[in-house]
DNA sequence: GTGTGTGAAATTCTTCACAGCG
DNA sequence: CGCTGTGAAGAATTTCACACAC
């Protein structure tokens, strides 16, 4: 229980890392070296590993295909969960087929919905797609756990609320709209892309 | 000076979602309602917004444009600084034309570039398009502060070695790739569409 | 009342520093 | 020796709680 938020995000980002290294056929890895992909300090990689692990788990550098199986384990991640992607214009269908070229070992997208319904018809790809009207009912009925929002910021409260009243437990919103108000029960993590460009605005000014 | 990185991130955020506001007609806003949008405490809005200001701004809610124009001011947004995206596949061209049709006004996408010759020549758009050889050369002459970088995993360390050596600033990586080491006046940000869904699996698997 | 400004308390997270193991 | 595991210290943030202003 009680796993700091920070920790399980750098968890996510090194379980992938991990793939990778894994994939370059790299068999072992320092703390320090993990710590520099990411950004970190060494010590606070020990800290998370050992934070899941709650035990050792090397005793000189980790064992890259051991150690991604327990972030694995310990983070529930592989058990393959359901997602939608919901607005498909050229931000929409760009993550879709994202999403189909590396496909996730923890969630699959299962549906598309768009409110025009002349693009679902225009648009090939080998997952169902609806029209926005079905959002509720379509999410209820495939039990899907996760939405990503891409629609045009006018649209979103309404659609993130449809998500909601359809049980998702996690959004993940593109669109640049102020939400007003969620179910404390589920989660929305918003990334606008404009805003984290000022981001690099502030604090490029912030250091002269 | 020390601004801590949370303020500013949240001030980033706030500073569009009062724009929308304002468009909306609405002329005041208290932190409460702030915090709401933002998922965050009133006080943590109220902290934020003082930090900034060093001084009272309000005294009965804030008064929306006042405020815009107080957290622009201080976080040196507005600005116009120049951005380029490396990388023009489904997603790098759909950050292109979404940052066309919502102009920020703190950054301009001034350059493009692509490995894929043919692919430059397809692309129509009124920004100028490169050969990914000519990343270095392009960034310093035309001083951009700032990439944004959409390719494969395998291309994403070097064309992010390639922007450090033009100069840039800052880099908004969406290519989910373990990045060795950059420079450490160059700020990184990495957002890995993959990773982002693996946290939402843990976080729901962390609360049973 | 309603809602801001703000010191002080509480919490969360990071970093240090060093013992211990191969 | 280099590198992990880990308590203890330290820093950075958030939250509380209440005075004050309209």
């Amino acid at each position: 229980m009680g796993l700091p938020l920070p920790t399980i995000t750098r968890c996510s980002y090194l379980f992938d890392i991990l793939r990778q290294l894994s994939v370059n056929g790299q068999e072992y890895v320092s703390s320090a070296e993990l710590g520099n992909m990411l950004g970190q300090k060494p010590a606070t990689i020990r800290k998370d590993i050992h934070f899941l692990s709650g035990d050792s788990v090397a005793v000189h550098k980790y064992d890259v295909k051991a150690l991604r199986n327990m972030i694995q384990e310990k983070l529930g991640l592989g058990i393959e969960r359901r997602a939608c992607i919901v607005g498909l214009g050229k931000l929409g269908s760009a993550f879709l087929e994202h999403a189909m070229a590396f496909p996730n070992e923890s969630y699959r997208i299962i549906a598309g919905f768009d409110s025009n319904v002349n693009r679902l018809e225009t648009i090939r790809t080998s997952i169902e797609l609806f029209p926005a009207h079905q959002i509720v009912e379509k999410i209820r009925e495939k039990a899907i756990e996760l939405a990503i929002i891409a629609v045009p910021p006018l649209q979103a409260q309404d659609v993130i609320d449809k998500c909601c009243n359809g049980g998702v437990s996690g959004i993940l919103n593109f669109s640049p709209a102020p939400i007003r108000t969620i179910p404390s029960h589920v989660v929305l993590k918003s990334f606008d892309i404009s805003s984290e460009l000022n981001i690099f605005a502030a604090r490029a000014q912030h250091s002269e």
